[in-house]
DNA sequence: ACAAAACATACTAAACTAATATGAATTAAG
DNA sequence: CTTAATTCATATTAGTTTAGTATGTTTTGT
């Protein structure tokens, strides 16, 4: 039950991006710098969230990426489920009547109820939440 | 955040041994049938539950298990911490200290929540309410 | 031309998962 | 007192996942 590296540094790198937006592209290097994880991991991570329209990258010396989307438009459970996948705690919850005994099983409900209060809470949260956070946790010497 | 078939084996395990609970000892065999899981797998994970003292074992012919817990007592947390390990969606929700990043780091935010959402599922349902859903599913034609 | 950046793909060590395999110890029943 | 059923204990294993590294290509501003 544990969220990996690659859902938890998707979200440390496109709050960066939310927090640090200018209009300008933001670098791979300076986010792995502020964030302290490896530039090559992040790539590979931001390369999802590119695909996915997440981000808008700008190619060539002086590149770097942008933020697509609104960050009160993204919400936590977007990045973790397109990063980590599924985040249903079994998969009986999600690929109904893959399991034949789904009919007779009781622990379902179990995992029914856990896989809702997950989703409730993802997607209760946006990037903006936490952008505000962030920038109230710093105090306004941010720009 | 997937939990793996040991935590869910062993819910089914111990919620097999509270609704065939006769006094007399029920084998491995018996539930590895019912529950259509290997009964060496089973032997592993009992093992887990009986050193915890989750269950009381009677050796030899005609042996096997039975429930040490009044299934009112014994919560899915319970079980799921034995046998998973902290149900934690991130190391750094339940080891404070142990990040240098925790006094920045907003997204421990969504994990806090996270940790918090899992736990009052998991502490809330206890094998008992799993046993009256299952009399209630099967109806009373179990004995 | 050069350097800085994104982009693409392959590789890898370590850990974890979901078991199997082998055999020993215990005990009820015939 | 032998046999079969059972728990108990450990070792092994194939496959997958994790968390990156490594190597190189392409693009573009200066």
């Amino acid at each position: 039950m544990k969220i990996s590296t690659k859902g938890r540094y998707a979200l440390r790198l496109l709050l960066d991006l939310a927090v640090y937006d200018t209009g300008e592209p933001v670098s791979l290097k300076d986010i792995a710098r502020r964030q302290d994880i490896s530039e090559k991991y992040l790539e590979q991570i931001i390369s999802i969230l590119n695909k996915a329209g997440y981000v808008r990258s700008v190619r060539g010396a002086n590149g770097g990426y942008i933020l697509r989307k609104k960050p009160e438009e993204v919400t936590v459970g977007m990045i973790l489920r397109l990063t980590e996948g599924s985040l249903a705690p079994v998969a009986c919850v999600t690929d109904e009547g893959e399991c034949e005994r789904e009919q007779d099983c009781v622990t379902i409900y179990v995992w029914r109820r856990l896989n809702e209060a997950i989703n409730e809470v993802v997607d209760g949260i946006t990037l903006a939440d936490l952008v505000a956070m962030q920038e109230a946790k710093a105090g306004s010497y941010i720009i």
